[in-house]
DNA sequence: GTTAATGCAAACGGTTTGCAGGGGT
DNA sequence: ACCCCTGCAAACCGTTTGCATTAAC
């Protein structure tokens, strides 16, 4: 089995569990959103789908999307002010987001996951998400940075 | 000395620094941000601020907002999808967001502040801002739920 | 008097929605 | 055959911007 039948079958089980049709869109926007790396935002889906569907539309991509939120197959993310970005990655994570490319990479931090909140924080309610967001420069461009100045 | 005096020679000599005029609009703004314990929109300032001062706009209250965030006085944050909120604690702290209310509560960790960061993330590139998120239910929306059951 | 800030209204841009036609089951 | 999904276009909504007027310096 490839790991095209692997997804095919993978997410023509989660349609028919939500009652919900495998079209050849939510197909491709699934395909396309496990094949990116980093975190798309719809428009950038959009973009590189139109090659292959040339009449699919953005509204299309963003329902898509905000369906496969709601079936905890992929999540929102909030980092951006501009524009809503999406993760493929369902692992425990965080992110640190270059304040000059403003390009998003996963980190792993399972020490911290695991290390227990202040009791003065955990006493403000019932906690399920801890998010950490790094904010800060990343090496692709300090070099460049580097390179300008010599 | 007032604390109202002293509010008003902080402003007075921010403008003053920055080349900017002392406009009844930014005075008021700046007091009402002040006042505000946690982390008001835009909207949320021009509607308080509209019972004093009846003809400001919304624009002028965003144009200002967006000016203090330049000057450090106040910060935007990424925290909502839907407005930008702005937070008038500049000391090192992070957020616990109600996923039910949406409230945003002030979270103190110095240990968290001052742990290292994993080699693995802090190779990732200079890294200036650690921001933490929690998400969850507060306890206000928690004793809500258990008044329903009962 | 000079210059920057305000208020108005309109633009903007990402996202959502109503609707009618089309495609999957 | 049924009904959900799509594509189109228009609405939506928070935010920004151009411009003439006004007010701070």
């Amino acid at each position: 089995m490839t790991s095209q039948d692997n997804e095919l079958n993978k997410i023509r089980k989660l349609c028919d569990q939500a009652g919900m049709k495998l079209t050849p869109q939510r197909l491709e926007i699934f395909k396309e959103m496990l094949s990116q790396k980093d975190h798309p935002s719809a428009e950038f889906i959009f973009k590189k789908l139109r090659k292959r569907l040339p009449t699919i539309s953005l509204d299309t991509v963003y329902r898509t999307l905000a369906t496969f939120d709601e079936l905890g197959i992929i999540k929102r993310l909030n980092v951006s002010n501009d524009r809503t970005l999406f993760d493929t990655n369902l692992e425990q994570h965080h992110h640190f987001i270059c304040t000059r490319c403003k390009r998003v990479q996963d980190i792993y931090w399972p020490d911290f996951d695991n290390a227990n909140l202040p009791e003065s924080v955990s006493a403000l309610g019932s906690i399920q998400v801890r998010h950490l967001e790094l904010h800060g420069i990343c090496n692709k461009c300090l070099n460049k940075e580097n390179k300008n100045k010599v």
